[in-house]
DNA sequence: GCCGTTTTCGGCCCGACTGTTTTCAGTCG
């Protein structure tokens, strides 16, 4: 069964040979079909299913035909003819950079050159030479654009994690050394997608040159590849390109909500200013000539009868009309943040040890932290550790942030020994990484024991609503943050759909440059979640309101994290 | 090809920049 993942790809492919046929608007549409389906939370087939493609956005009658029949049968006879009439070398001719379809198609009509093999040849042998449009410029930049794709230098999304350290270095210095007021990061960084494929910096400045003077001269920067009067774009040392813009004061609204995009939603949202008589621009928002907002984005939404929508929703989804209506969802944000329930020690699997856990823990001002010991054989670990943590937190002034312990499991009951030492909340850790189908069922969750489902990844849509449906049984979290074996934000907002709650990794304890915190963070507010419904906000009902009472084992009494005395006792039923 | 609490037809973002141009086309974001 094909996943949603190959549809939008085959959409995509689609797209891109619509492309080099001249078509105008097509491509367009299956492209923005093909985002569509591959941020649904559930599985193509199962929407399919129930006859509910028409209602994915940007899906009508004709791709939901194609998306049945490819659903049916692996392919669809729209697409193989589209591959029998072009050739596939046109397609990595309009990828080059500097090249697009209006290009590859003349080279292929006029020239009869069908890849990028045939068109090394053709600058060779001079037969671009003298052609209309193709001067010494454009041909030397072609050449090049042919050797660096020979040479497997194609441009990739890199994860958010990945490129958080340089994003903030590059803002930094630009506040710290140029002549700017305002330094903000846009795009699809800003809106915390899980990847990202460049980098919007939004300056506001009078004096643009020196602007990208300072920004030149940064030691990561390798390559300017383009500067004009208001912009700048160049390449990093990793090869990620970073786009520079200078704008006035009274346009930086307007700019920063048109380059944080998404695509999708500024389009959505033009067409509802043009509804309105309005014309939405980088610059402003027009009634004619006359501007009336682009200061601030708040303005910018306001003059269209919107209230402002976080970046992290801009995608299209529903939340223009919820902006409309003054329903956006408050989201989780970083004030909200008061604890973590998933720290490893470095006896355990951690990097930090108790001393910088708990520094960091009060810096951040914590009021909780959740020490957890993976293994079944780890029950000494687990006390020494506990003792361990416990003695730097008295030592230095104070048993703040409370305490609580955790084991990481596997599927399955405790092992014995260790649920005198578990009783507060535990991790539950699939052995495999993820649960399919003929696999090991997934755990008989404990019901009155707050559990942490870690070691989940969003991948497999499929395992993943099988956790869920155990967590729901048990009102379980799910681990969210960066990295494979967390869920991204779209786990998240199945989980969320789900009306269960998550739990974000915040790399308490470890360097200050560490970006785990506040890329789960983004994710979670991505993921559409309220405070309300995020474990480090508040503590579950059963640790924060029954802590004393325990569940198996009356003797782990001496190891009960300390109590507040308001406390109050709930017996689980 | 999609979409519509003013439309089932006629729209679909639009400005910066480059290169090849003498006023513009293509690409990019």
């Amino acid at each position: 069964m094909p996943s949603n993942a190959d549809a939008a790809e085959l959409f995509r492919s689609i797209a891109d040979l619509l492309d080099l046929l001249g078509e105008k608007f097509k491509p367009e549409a299956y492209r923005r079909a093909a985002r569509s389906i591959e941020s649904l939370t559930e599985d193509l087939a199962a929407v399919a299913a129930r006859h509910e493609l028409r209602a994915i956005p940007g899906v009508g009658e004709a791709i939901a035909e194609k998306t049945e029949e490819y659903l049916r049968t692996g392919t669809v006879q729209y697409y193989e003819r589209l591959k029998r009439e072009i050739p596939a070398g046109l397609v990595e001719l309009m990828r080059l950079p500097g090249l697009g379809p209006k290009t590859a198609r003349r080279f292929w009509v006029e020239l009869g050159i069908e890849g990028p093999k045939e068109l090394t040849d053709a600058i060779a042998a001079g037969r671009l030479d003298g052609v209309k449009g193709f001067g010494d410029k454009k041909i030397d930049q072609i050449r090049t654009a042919l050797a660096a794709a020979k040479s497997g230098g194609a441009a990739t999304r890199r994860p958010l994690e990945e490129v958080f350290p340089v994003a903030r270095s590059l803002v930094n210095a630009l506040r710290a050394g140029a002549p700017a007021d305002r330094v903000e990061l846009a795009g699809s960084f800003r809106r915390a997608r899980e990847s990202v494929g460049d980098l919007d910096i939004l300056v506001t400045s009078k004096e643009p040159t020196k602007v990208f003077d300072v920004f030149t001269a940064q030691p990561e920067v390798a390559e300017v590849k383009m500067r004009g009067e208001t912009k700048e774009t160049v390449l990093l040392k990793g090869g990620l390109q970073v786009d520079l813009r200078v704008v006035e004061p009274d346009e930086f609204g307007a700019a920063l909500q048109y380059f944080t995009g998404s695509k999708d939603h500024n389009v959505r949202l033009r067409s509802l200013a043009r509804d309105r008589g309005l014309k939405v621009n980088e610059y402003g928002v027009f009634r004619g000539e006359e501007r009336v907002a682009g200061a601030t984005e708040e303005e910018v939404y306001a003059s269209l009868g919107l209230s402002w929508i976080p970046p992290e929703l801009r995608e299209d989804r529903g939340e223009i009309d919820l902006a409309a209506k003054g329903k956006v969802p408050s989201l989780v944000s970083a004030g909200d943040v008061h604890g973590d329930l998933h720290v490893h020690l470095p006896a355990d699997a951690g990097t930090s040890d108790a001393e910088t856990v708990v520094r960091d823990a009060r810096r951040r001002n914590y009021s909780f932290l959740g020490v957890v010991v993976a293994g079944v054989d780890a029950s000494g670990t687990a006390w020494a550790l506990s003792e361990e943590l416990r003695s730097h937190l008295s030592a230095s002034g104070g048993l703040n942030p409370r305490l609580y312990f955790g084991v990481e499991t596997a599927p399955g009951p405790l092992p014995k020994g260790l649920d005198a030492v578990a009783h507060d909340y535990r991790i539950l850790r699939p052995s495999a990484g993820t649960v399919g189908p003929g696999e090991s069922e997934p755990p008989g969750a404990p019901s009155s024991v707050p559990t942490v489902i870690a070691h989940v990844g969003a991948s497999e849509t499929a395992a993943l609503l099988r956790w869920v449906e155990e967590a729901r049984k048990s009102s379980a979290a799910f681990d969210l943050g960066p990295g494979p074996e967390r869920l991204d934000s779209t786990g998240g907002r199945l989980v969320r759909e789900a009306g269960l709650s998550v739990h974000l990794a915040t790399g308490v304890g470890r360097p200050p440059d560490d970006p785990t915190g506040e890329v789960a963070l983004g994710f979670a507010r991505r993921a559409g979640m309220p405070p309300e419904k995020v474990w480090n906000v508040r503590l579950p009902g059963a640790l924060s309101s029954a802590r004393s009472a325990p569940r198996k084992s009356p003797s782990a009494g001496s190891s009960d994290p300390p109590r507040s005395p308001s406390s109050t006792r709930r017996r689980s039923a």
